[in-house]
DNA sequence: AGACCAAATATGGTCAGACCATACATCCTG
DNA sequence: CAGGATGTATGGTCTGACCATATTTGGTCT
């Protein structure tokens, strides 16, 4: 009932662990962000007091974890970078935790259509409200806005629904790719582009990134289904009515549209398989 | 379009990414599972033709990940064991990318909300069977079980059947925990219990991880919440619907009451906000 | 024979130093 | 001023040494 720590319960943490948090304290507390330096290997470890063996092992986890991109030579690129990739450390996760048998695909194909049936729903909705509002923006714009936060934040809506259009536009010429796809694995190929477009299209980030990792993870198994069921009329059909069911801002269309759509993709992972 | 490497597009691969590679590969191959023990760092090294820091950053990424943990000294414990142990890969992961602001709390809420009314409708619906299954469960296992898959996922499916009830049962200890709590931090502990308990109720070992690095995450950010909102009899109000709705069986008024009860904790977080 | 203590040993943890590969910066030359 | 030669800062890798930890082994005393 307690912590379950079978491992290192209370050992005095090792070396890169400090340096862990260390760097994670100086990037909250300098500010940093994406894109600025860390000092090199050699100088972080004289600052930390430890070997840089140590200093290398830390960035190891950061690198895997997607937080850092380390290149070597010199200039502005050179040297440990704050990036922001969390979707190979995702991948890596499923892959590594699907081979140890941890995790059923039944699992990981049941939390795929909760993200989808999801993602349709909210991105039914998003354009549903959008579509409402676009003839109020000029009216919106007039109005005085009072605080920058609320400036900000109507900037960030904005920009949101613009990348929630573009993705749906994603999502048709995905479509059209796969009508011209000419193997299983091209078409799922453009498959696969399709449903992170709908993703994209609930803007959640981290949806994203979990719905990229899901794919990847089931990218061969995919394409075993495509071939399985050799016709892909019916799931070009499913497509088109997701897309439709978004753009008309039917969330709960788009989400039974999702749901038909994976029974027909994976018919042997019901709820109650 | 792309694939948007930006770093190391094409280098030949570090040392300890063969490391890595390799010992995926033996994982896989040997059929290792959790608790057998990967060889020492010194004879890794050798085998593989490379120093043994390289085997070192190689063991870091893959326990940063959750598969080996590495303990000293000698024996059968000792070394790097296989493990399974993704949440805290996950919990870092989100910890990280928040400080960097790559995600953003409304990203990470949304979230918590999806799984959360998804487990319930999950946790509801596989009560309503469990019940109404329990009663022909004798007759069922006098019929013939013809082939060993069968019988064995009757197993699992028996062992999922029992874990959700243990997981109903931990919701209500949860509840009555939180009745008891004398201040917020403990009331969010068992609030934090009881929302994991409905993960599990599910029956899905990906979504509770998720689940887990979520509330982590989450944890200040609900105590704040609690503070505010001063009155916790609605929130237990909201648990025991929860609980009762699982309970019968009644999937749709769980998630009603799983978004209700999100609602009322994060009131600023709505879909349109 | 058994209990107990000491030494050996296998394992990860850490550091220091050396060298290589890479890629930009600088300077020198024509 | 253009272009190449050199310098240099950076990560990548290996080697070897030593420390810390925990089990195994073996010896010694009762």
């Amino acid at each position: 009932m307690t912590t379950d720590e079978r491992r290192r319960p209370d050992a005095r943490p090792r070396a890169f662990e400090e340096v862990l948090a260390r760097s994670e304290e100086r990037i909250g507390a300098d500010g940093l962000t994406v894109g600025d330096r860390l000092p090199g290997e050699r100088q972080l470890a004289e600052q930390l007091g430890v070997g840089r063996s140590s200093v290398r092992e830390a960035l190891r986890v950061l690198e895997t974890l997607g937080v850092v991109a380390s290149q070597a030579g010199r200039g502005p690129d050179a040297g440990a970078v704050l990036t922001s990739r969390p979707g190979n450390a995702l991948t890596d996760l499923l892959r590594l935790h699907l081979g140890l048998a941890t995790l059923s695909m039944r699992e990981v194909i049941d939390t795929r259509l909760m993200i989808e049936q999801w993602a349709a729903a909210r991105a039914a909705t998003a354009n549903a409200t959008a579509n409402a509002a676009a003839p109020a923006r000029t009216a919106a714009q007039t109005a005085a806005q009072t605080t920058e936060a609320q400036a900000a934040e109507a900037q960030a809506a904005e920009a949101r629904t613009a990348e929630a259009e573009t993705a749906t536009a994603r999502m048709a010429e995905a479509v059209a790719a796969m009508d011209a796809a000419r193997d299983p694995a091209e078409f799922v190929k453009h498959d696969i582009a399709f449903h992170l477009a709908l993703a994209e299209a609930a803007g959640n980030r981290l949806i994203v990134a979990v719905m990229r990792a899901l794919r990847d993870a089931l990218r061969r198994y995919a394409v075993d289904a495509v071939v399985r069921l050799g016709d892909t009329g019916g799931l070009q059909d499913d497509h088109r009515r997701i897309h439709r069911a978004i753009e008309d801002g039917d969330s709960v269309a788009a989400a039974a549209a999702v749901a038909e759509h994976l029974a027909r993709a994976y018919p042997d992972s019901g709820p109650d398989s």
